[in-house]
RNA sequence: GUGCGUUUAGCUCAGCUGGAUAGAGCGUUUGGCUACGGACCAAAAGGUCGGGGGUUCGAAUCCUCUAACGCACGCCA
């Protein structure tokens, strides 16, 4: 199905041809006057230059041929060039109808869809998900949803840290503390015991104890560097050990992810590039891309446009570790090989930004990607707190998601249970519906690159642009429905053949306009990576329907036909903001 | 030092890639409750778009200079 726009600017560049000019002067805007007109077309102006002519003119000229249109209801000439227009509401409501009748509300599948990997969450095992998660998480599951509606194949990689010295220290901690382990005994020959020696919650204390042993105890962390090499070489304990800890890290991992209505289709990690590194290395020498510099392999990424000195991208550090480079590089590899993406996304701290460049680069120079393959980095902002530092507990310290989400989740139920008797356990459930969308909402409605301020009390609201404003603009929708349904008798056969009928009030006609605005809301949060642009979109759309709700009394409407239009506009509404909100990655309860 | 980003109403943010009177929310003020759910709606006040210069019929938007803040600049990730 077309675009509402693209239909309407089809019709003026029609009368702009017909009126003997360029006709690609008939784009049409949504009117930034909505006091005036509903859409507007500024071609005449544009081509006053072009004709040498005054643009009112040419306005007045393109006007005229609008007479007899199915489209515009007015099409004014106003100074100084301006066509200020309004749609036909038979227009409109059709256009609703043929919306209900099409798949996605007709939106149309690409002819060739892309091949999409998102690199997003990126944690570290055993280690837990801290607030700096949050975002990566939340925005990269959107833009994975916003892709795989707009028709495209999507993969999400979680891409997890599973493979440094972190896993060496926690070896060398276990063994410090259970020294009588069978993965420690060099002469175990059998089987490994199913069972983990340690829970969640100890290798979470673990972590944080030996990385600061290592820091005071040079022994100590000699010991651990020995544990990483030997966890690299393959030492069959070792390995099994690791197993154990990946095994309670990432139960505990999709348990966090599955709590944010985060889900990822890979589970891969450094350490599953880990034999790849070697080839590529060689092949990066032996090509002559790679060269030692200053004991450093690097391969050069200059390019002669740049404006500033972009340093070389490292491959191995001078003592011949691998670096994160080297792991993403191995990985760029190693998903061109399985899955001949088209397009690689990867979420992370805009401060990353120079080092994706330079691996990009290095990427495409060594020819590990295709020409045509896109590599796009987005790099977002920072959470602040409401001073607008980095949000961190009250104790100063790096606060834990979990912790956040109960900390909201407590609020949520607080508001809810305010001054009413609701059942414990519905309201404990509808509590974490809504705290998602506050925190999702909150952070999405804000453009990504930018830093933002994590305001509990303004998320949490009910008012204004939040989650569970449109959440409740949802429900009231639903309640409604239902209140209609429940009058049964004929007007539930009625609700079957509805259909959107033309507006019957200023209210009406602007939440028609809304509807057929979503193709375009939705292709463009797809095609900018923008969530934010659709946040926006139903934030208008709500209101829309708020403003319309307050004016119409439906329920009790005895005129059928009226009535069923009402129904079915409703039914659409509904639709259109829980399907938006589902690809931003939250739901609406049915009741709250 | 170099490069990148940010700067819009008291606060938090939009601004459809150059158009008319720069828009929302919160907060403030005012009006509307026998709830199809008032967790809402309607309205008012509030801005020399960091500053200077330029391009253009027309600039928050493009160019240039400048200020403040933030970030990044080879063996961290």
């Amino acid at each position: 199905m077309k675009k509402f726009l693209d239909l309407i600017s089809e019709e003026m560049m029609n009368a702009f041809e017909a009126a003997g000019y360029d006709r690609n002067l008939g784009k049409v805007s949504l009117s930034n006057r909505p006091d005036l007109c509903e859409y507007q077309c500024n071609g005449a102006m544009a081509g006053a230059k072009l004709y040498k002519k005054a643009p009112i003119m040419i306005a007045k000229d393109v006007a005229e041929k609008c007479g007899e249109s199915k489209v515009f209801l007015t099409v004014d000439a106003v100074a100084p060039g301006f066509l200020n227009l309004k749609v036909r509401e038979d227009f409109t409501a059709d256009y609703l109808n043929e919306m209900r009748a099409e798949p996605k509300f007709g939106f149309p599948v690409p002819e060739k869809p892309d091949h999409i990997i998102v690199d997003y969450g990126g944690p570290n095992v055993a280690k837990p998900l801290h607030v700096g998660h949050l975002r990566s998480a939340v925005i990269g599951e959107s833009i994975k949803r916003i892709a795989r509606y707009a028709g495209h194949q999507v993969l999400g990689d979680i891409h997890l840290g599973d493979w440094g010295l972190q896993m060496g220290l926690i070896i060398t901690e276990l063994k410090e503390r259970q020294p009588e382990l069978v993965y420690f005994d060099e002469n175990y020959e059998g089987e490994y015991p199913e069972d983990a020696p340690f829970t969640i919650s100890e290798l979470e204390e673990i972590y944080p104890t030996a990385s600061a042993k290592s820091k005071e105890d040079a022994a100590y962390k000699e010991r651990a560097m020995d544990a990483t090499f030997k966890l690299q070489s393959g030492v069959r304990g070792y390995r099994a050990l690791w197993d154990q800890i990946m095994k309670v890290s990432v139960t505990d991992l999709k348990k966090n992810y599955e709590n944010l209505n985060v889900s990822f289709d890979l589970w891969k990690g450094e350490s599953d590039v880990h034999d790849l590194i070697p080839g590529m290395v060689d092949y990066l020498k032996k090509e002559g891309y790679a060269y030692i510099s200053d004991g450093a392999l690097v391969v050069d990424v200059k390019e002669e446009t740049d404006t500033k000195e972009i340093p070389p991208c490292m491959i191995l550090k001078s003592d011949g570790a691998a670096l994160y480079n080297t792991t993403d590089l191995a990985t760029i590899m190693d998903r061109m090989k399985t899955h001949h993406p088209n397009r690689l996304i990867y979420l992370t701290d805009k401060r990353q930004e120079l080092y994706f460049e330079q691996v990009f680069r290095c990427a495409k120079k060594t020819k590990l990607v295709d020409e045509d393959t896109e590599l796009l980095h987005i790099g977002f902002g920072t959470m602040n707190g409401k001073d607008g530092k980095p949000f961190k507990t009250r104790e100063g310290g790096v606060m834990r998601l979990e912790n956040l989400i109960r900390e909201i989740n407590d609020e949520m139920y607080r508001k809810i249970t305010d001054n009413r008797q609701v059942d414990e356990e519905e309201a404990r459930e509808t509590a974490k519906v809504v705290a998602l969308s506050a925190i999702k909402y909150g952070d999405l409605s804000n453009q990504a690159s930018k830093d933002y301020i994590f305001d509990i009390d303004k998320f949490t609201s009910f008012e204004g642009d939040t989650g569970p404003y449109i959440l409740y603009t949802i429900v009231r929708i639903k309640s409604i429905l239902n209140k209609i349904k429940e009058q049964g008798g004929k007007e539930n056969a009625f609700q079957e053949k509805a259909a959107v009928r033309s507006a019957g009030s200023e209210g009406e006609k602007a939440l028609m306009l809304e509807l057929a605005g979503f193709q375009a809301a939705m292709e463009t949060a797809y095609k900018e990576t923008a969530p934010h642009k659709l946040c926006a979109y139903i934030y208008g759309l709500a209101n829309a329907f708020n403003r319309f709700y307050h004016e119409t009394k439906i329920v009790t409407e005895e005129n059928e036909e009226k009535k069923s239009g009402w129904v079915a506009l409703l039914v659409l509404t509904r639709d259109i903001l829980e399907t938006c909100i589902d690809v931003l990655g939250f739901a609406a309860p049915e009741r709250m």
